[in-house]
DNA sequence: CCTTTGTAATACGATTTCGTAGTAATTTGT
DNA sequence: ACAAATTACTACGAAATCGTATTACAAAGG
């Protein structure tokens, strides 16, 4: 039990920081770069709002994120042709390649956490992963401190 | 599977923001900032350097981060008698009465999952957890890039 | 001793993140 | 149809993180 808050502690400033592999993988870019790109890749074109919501970042982190990107030649944004406020943002070519390498190189990980279990251990995992996920996202006992700035929450499902 | 890989994207960024309670936490005091207390609280009086190891931070980090707590009052940092060259970080008052506080709210959130998991599910869920974080941690298929900067990596042990 | 090497920490500057305020386009209510 | 509210995003400035350089002390070798 311990050894939860210790996971906890270790993990708040750089989290991840424990795999070997991202690590190298943010020698060239930020962790913010790696998901947003991944996110296209995975989930195709989107605008600015639905990429802050699926970071869990604030929509003006996601602006810096995303000019960021385009400066590098990553990603592009085109003014959608429905509403000419959101913006829809794609990969380019040399994004999608570098998405994808880095998929590759996520898959290998997780090949490894699939040959270390045994598939019985790894469906218990990932059940209790998002079971615990759900325990501490449900509220807790209220507490009411009206706040200035409703803290952004990161929603997982399924 | 590929809810691991969300979860991987989701919590890039901004780490536990999926729960709940750290949210309110985070209102006051930055992450990192609490996560520091905390560890001031559990392991006792710690060096710069043991700090910055602890947290799997930059020892500039680390001292950015004191600073800020020792300007508002939560710790306090004094020359060791043997080696003047290192610090020792104490809490303050007024930083373990924030910090037990915290430590509340997380036995709290711990006792949540407690309630919600059996305790064959909790121990199979530890077990699986640091399993999983060992995995991770392993070198994978060498990929010899000579880097400027040896990354740092947390190590997750027990 | 006193130079050399090593270690603990801070200083500084660059980059990243993010809160607040503003702008522009769309929707709603009457 | 048009003022008011809402939505999507960007601008800007403040704070946080972190790499590199520097300072201060300690230990080792001659």
């Amino acid at each position: 039990m311990q050894q939860l808050y210790d996971l906890f502690l270790k993990t708040g400033l750089r989290p991840f920081a424990f795999m070997t592999d991202t690590l190298q993988l943010e020698q060239k870019v930020t962790r913010s770069d790696l998901s947003t790109l991944l996110i296209l890749l995975f989930r195709g074109d989107q605008t600015m709002s639905e990429l802050a919501s699926e970071m869990g970042a604030p929509l003006s982190s996601m602006t810096s994120i995303a000019s960021r990107l385009e400066r590098k030649g990553l990603i592009a944004r085109a003014i959608s042709a429905q509403d000419q406020r959101v913006r829809l943002v794609t990969l380019t070519q040399e994004g999608r390649r570098l998405a994808k390498e880095w998929e590759h190189i996520m898959q290998e990980m997780l090949g490894r956490l699939e040959s270390a279990f045994t598939p019985e251990e790894l469906d218990e995992f990932t059940r209790l992963l998002l079971k615990a996920a759900k325990v501490f996202q449900s509220e807790g006992p209220v507490r009411q401190d009206v706040k200035k700035t409703a803290a952004r929450k990161i929603n997982i499902e399924e």
